[in-house]
DNA sequence: ATTAGCACTCGCAAGCTTAGAGTGCTAACA
DNA sequence: TGTTAGCACTCTAAGCTTGCGAGTGCTAAT
């Protein structure tokens, strides 16, 4: 037999069938699914014996396993892969549940630090599951404008607003004192050369000291450089959003502390939740990994759905819902797809 | 005998050393502790039958119990309570210790709430239990200065300085358009009147139209009207912070998830911890609490070392570790004392 | 006041048994 | 050729018994 053939193109009605009865069920259960339970619950007109058969074809070509050897049947990460690529139906969101999203997105006005973690809430309301949201580092968006306040004769507090919107500020020592006049004359500069450029090259720029000269008089090159170099050399600005964390409580397959552990340890690690959300290269707008499809330590258990979002067309952030593996795809997708659009349109009209 | 007497009074010396024994004993195993052991782990040259008498009488007094009644015993809240009160001896931290807390400050130039996320961090890592840290409302600020940013002709951003040095900024929509001169002249009659009074006054203000009109010239009082509701109104800035809670999953009365579960469902709820940590009326500046004494859901199994910390005598917030009822109270307890020093004096420096 | 001695309690792990759920295979059948 | 009844086999999970060891409380002797 050598390798099994991987397309669904091998696989007749009756297969296709049975490996979504058994998907559907074990969702429900979380245990494995006998040949009898598929012939109750789905009224098939065929004898176990028969879906039997079936089940041990689906076991060949990796779709199913077994616990032990006289269980019923699993899917494997693979027969999620086949289900979500080629088989799953897209599911609308009820009205209700669309009037839900959207009125906690109105009823407060919110930041776009705050609609982006009121995102991760709604998530993990709607789907019952983890809700996760990414805002991106800065270093993606475009200087619109910056103004600089002088605190002391010390310090100045720099204000960014980028095109999409997004207002940070930061307290920045300047080491020299600077009047307001040289204040005033460094702001007017500092928005005349740099606006229009994205965070990430004005942070290359506030690093070269020749390309600093360059572009700025000489005397105000120092006071400048420390203060372009304090600014832009953050790479802050990229938050996760977690909620619902809680959730995984009541699942099955995670009532044992040592299959939770991994999970939590991983989730607590921000920076890897961030990592695990970044955008990747192909960049489809939604994207859904299973399992160890995640190459992150801790999340073997679970599978996450996720999309990007955008402002004004730049990418701004990341949201998603990280559940166990047998989670409702089809439902969880039209749920992040139908957010990320919302939470898109939203900031859009907020900021 | 009636209610026991509950002062260390009626302690003898043996009666304490027996059950700082005991709490040593227990701290390290989790495990009921038996008179056999209290002999041979500390020398006592007594007999395991004195010490039973000894433990009989603690067990009178309510300060140990027993799982059941040919085990060990453990020690009760009311035990710790006496420990944590009457015999605890404070513990130095080692020169190492306070080097890596001084450090992790240093490490990076922190922005005020990155700091506090900090100080959570650090907690976590040195005591081993769950870090937390609280970042109080605006509310307790006094504003010391406000600017106004003109964004387009409908939107402003509102950046507020509080005299501890707490930068803050807020997109606000006006309503009305607004030339920049109108601006401009808003932003100096805002700060002639408002720098000063807390926010909390502000915000009191802000929301009263006759005490706006009283203070601002008629033509003006509209626009001021919603800006600073809408700056002002917000019961944001306040933040919790938290790090380490999979530490918990070491701990040996937290290996089950029943155990565990009510817990993180507490720690998610981000509101009821800042309600934890908020500093109460009596606001002693290092507080203990004992399991049931939070008064939290599922918090039973916990207790808290917190204190509060001011920056230029203003109460800006909250740090805390969240352990194990059998915490090693003294040295955590030595650790927050410290940390809460050292992020005092460092958020002075920094802001 | 202290302690040895002893009977008693209880938790816990190991081993055994049984019930039942589910499989794979085979032979018969449409 | 696809379907199915029948059956032997496998493995889990729950319940039961058993024995061991840890620990106590009490009592009587020191």
């Amino acid at each position: 037999m050598g390798a099994a053939p991987l397309t669904t193109a091998t696989l007749n009605q009756r297969n296709r069938d049975v490996l979504e009865a058994i998907i559907n069920c074990y969702n429900r259960t979380a245990k494995p699914v006998s040949s009898q339970t598929i012939v109750r619950q789905y009224g098939m007109r065929l004898s176990p014996a028969t879906i039997r058969h079936t089940m041990a074809q689906l076991g060949e070509f990796g779709y199913l396993s077994q616990p032990h050897t006289s269980a019923g049947r699993i899917p494997t990460e693979l027969g999620y892969r086949v289900y979500v690529d080629n088989m799953m139906t897209a599911q609308r969101l009820t009205d209700k549940e669309r009037r839900f999203i959207r009125q906690r997105y109105d009823s407060s006005e919110l930041d776009f630090e705050e609609t982006i973690e009121q995102t991760s809430k709604i998530l993990s309301h709607i789907s019952h599951y983890i809700g996760v949201a990414l805002s991106l580092q800065l270093h993606q968006g475009i200087l619109r404008r910056l103004e600089l306040i002088p605190l002391d004769t010390q310090k100045v507090i720099v204000v960014l607003i980028t095109n999409s919107g997004l207002v940070k500020n930061q307290v920045v020592s300047t080491q020299a004192s600077l009047s307001n006049a040289d204040i005033y004359r460094i702001s007017r500069i500092l928005n005349e050369k740099l606006a229009g450029l994205s965070l990430g090259e004005i942070q290359q720029i506030s690093q070269n000291r020749k390309k600093l000269k360059a572009i700025f008089d000489r005397d105000l090159s120092d006071p400048v450089a420390i203060l372009t170099r304090n600014t832009f050399s953050m790479d802050r600005g990229s938050h996760v959003y977690l909620d619902g964390t809680s959730n995984f409580f009541g699942q099955p397959e995670f009532l044992e502390v040592e299959q939770i552990e991994p999970l939590f340890r991983f989730l607590e690690q921000k920076d890897r939740v961030a990592d695990l959300l970044s955008p990747k290269e192909e960049n489809p707008e939604i994207q859904v990994l299973i399992g160890s499809e995640n190459r992150c330590e801790g999340m073997e258990m679970c599978s996450v759905v996720q999309s990007t979002f955008r402002v004004r067309g730049d990418l701004v952030g990341t949201i998603g819902v990280i559940g166990p593996k047998r989670m409702e795809y089809s439902r969880v997708v039209s749920i992040v797809r139908f957010t990320s659009r919302v939470i898109g349109k939203y900031l859009r009209k907020a900021l």
